[in-house]
DNA sequence: TTAACATAGTTAAGCGTTAAACTGATGAAA
DNA sequence: TTTCATCAGTTTAACGCTTAACTATGTTAA
């Protein structure tokens, strides 16, 4: 690989001029810059990132850390990140957490080690005082969906308690009165706030909250399956079952499928999240629209303000869910 | 940032005994090696990775090149590969190339420039003498799902033309004569192998192919619909309708319930890749399974043997699609 | 006793850039 | 004509680490 210094030797100027026209941040003429550009061309140069993030300490890239790579909801917010700054010409190194302190830790330093000049992350396992503490160290950190208060011009979040209180309310509206919930993992605090939505919308309705038709699932479709059944073992009838996630809804839909079970007819079920294939599943999903895309947007956004002096750049912290109708609700 | 200079001051050593210590090279003797690792720890020492690549001209990272980070296949090829690698101690860098051949090769450039010590590419745009190119450079290339004769030993694949006999086989063996198909870009290598399968099982059962059945959709939902549209309207009669991917079938599928027909009972549908919730359309889909997720873990495993000496790693450089099949396609 | 040899550690030269400090030439103002 | 900016380039010291070459200090065996 052709060096910087060769170029300069082929160019006949110095390493200095050739570092400038790459940067472009100081005066060269134009007749050196397109020796320059000419000896660069001729040698196939390619400038080594490593090496210029070494002597600049900036990488013109971000780090991205993300729970899973798989799945609906990451592989939007990555796509929809990704996007963004590469339009602006940074890079994004991503990396995952799988949900676990250790592995979220490990893939934090893992970008802090690269170099990364900000960092943004979805994390779960970690704490709060962890992020604050890395929140005060020198390279910017964006939160996606998860709030701070200590650093909340850092997060990126969507309204989940209002969320869970729409989806709710348009199943009470509907006039259910018997409402089961398959909620998130209780230590998840987007799934915690979608519960304190949906509560709050059936005191809104006078219907109290009877804690055996909660049911605690892990946001996967394997967790609706079992949900579903646990739930009907228990024996406590319901018209309608809330989901935490869309992923368990569609859980749900197949298993009642499988237990004979005519959704939405003899069940009304909703999902969170609007996944890309929740209009696709049958009956299709009513749901809340979680626009994670543009969410990842933002976090970019945020980045290229506060670090790349974008400073034009329109910042919006929260997002509201809205409520999708289909056919998988109906009224009673 | 403490650097490996104050932590050999503080534990009264050389630089270079610090960085035997880390990487354990060479002999260091136990009293020593504690002081080290004392000073690292009391400093919270975090070895720069872009001066240590920098300097050692490896990066213990692989860089993932995939057309998009959203869609349910990219996400399962991704997983699979960072998981095992990571189980390695590894990391991945992962960027796009949106099927584009300026953004694939930019995307290769950028990973190249970031020192990786092997990519894995998932390239659609970019020339097979580009790729025999670069694989004559010294950064070691795997190529997922195309074949490259010149470099056949990098490359893994799934059979697509034995995937596309198999499906329409088993639409021929249900008795279906009049079978539609709407294929993926005619531009992908895949798409075309597909095809080949389907001529050959309809050669097979002396079905002759009708250029007019054919659709050329983009392997999305989208091209799915409108695939169906435009078939239909074309009038020439057909029973079964075989699709190049299962996203363009659950197209299919919305839109056949759009239009109020039934499949299985009046079309019969088919799918190809067996994505995440193929099971959970309804119908249920009938597709080939295409063991993606497996086939990013074996493109990790090729690496880590390669390049990072784990000898006794088998490798399996093709491997076969299985006809799974659902509820959407019926004997007629 | 000494040569031969490990062993444990140090020194210093890179790796490919950036960027601060410097040089020399040109030209305009005093 | 001198002075002082300005401009276009150059020199050189980092950046934080690895590693080849070297030194010092035993240890062993003849």
């Amino acid at each position: 690989m052709a060096t910087i210094y060769q170029v300069s030797d082929l160019a006949g100027v110095s390493l200095a001029t050739v570092s400038r026209v790459m940067n472009n941040n100081a005066k060269v003429s134009d007749k050196t810059k397109q020796k320059v550009l000419d000896a660069m061309k001729e040698l196939g140069y390619r400038p080594n990132a490593t090496a210029r993030s070494l002597a600049s300490n900036r990488s013109d890239s971000v780090g991205l850390l993300v729970p899973e790579l798989h799945g609906p909801f990451f592989g939007q917010m990555m796509g929809g990140t990704e996007s963004e700054l590469r339009d602006a010409g940074k890079h994004v190194i991503i990396t995952t957490g799988h949900s676990d302190v250790d592995k979220e830790v490990d893939g934090i330093e893992f970008l802090l080690s690269r170099n990364c000049d900000a960092l943004i992350l979805h994390v779960e396992a970690v704490s709060d005082e962890y992020l604050i503490e890395l929140h005060k160290g020198k390279v910017p950190i964006v939160i996606i969906n998860r709030y701070i208060e200590e650093m909340a011009d850092r997060c990126i979040t969507l309204d989940n308690a209002l969320g869970g209180y729409l989806i709710t309310k348009s199943v009470l509206e509907k006039g259910h009165r018997e409402i089961a919930y398959i909620s998130g993992p209780k230590w998840k605090d987007d799934s915690n706030q979608r519960i304190k939505g949906h509560k709050k919308a059936l005191e809104e309705f006078n219907v109290p909250f009877n804690e055996q038709l909660m049911y605690q699932g892990d946001f996967t479709q394997t967790g609706g399956c079992d949900g579903l059944t646990s739930l009907l073992d228990a024996g406590i009838p319901f018209t309608a079952l809330v989901c935490g996630n869309d992923e368990m809804a569609s859980g749900v839909l197949a298993t009642a499928r499988q237990k004979g079970m005519d959704v939405p007819k003899e069940l009304s079920v909703t999902g969170f999240d609007n996944i890309i294939y929740a209009s696709l599943l049958f009956p299709t999903l009513t749901t809340i629209d979680y626009p994670i895309r543009q969410m990842g947007h933002m976090a970019a956004k945020l980045v290229l303000k506060e670090v790349y002096d974008k400073k034009k750049l329109e910042i919006r912290h929260q997002f509201i869910p809205k409520l999708v109708e289909r056919n998988s609700a109906i009224i009673v």
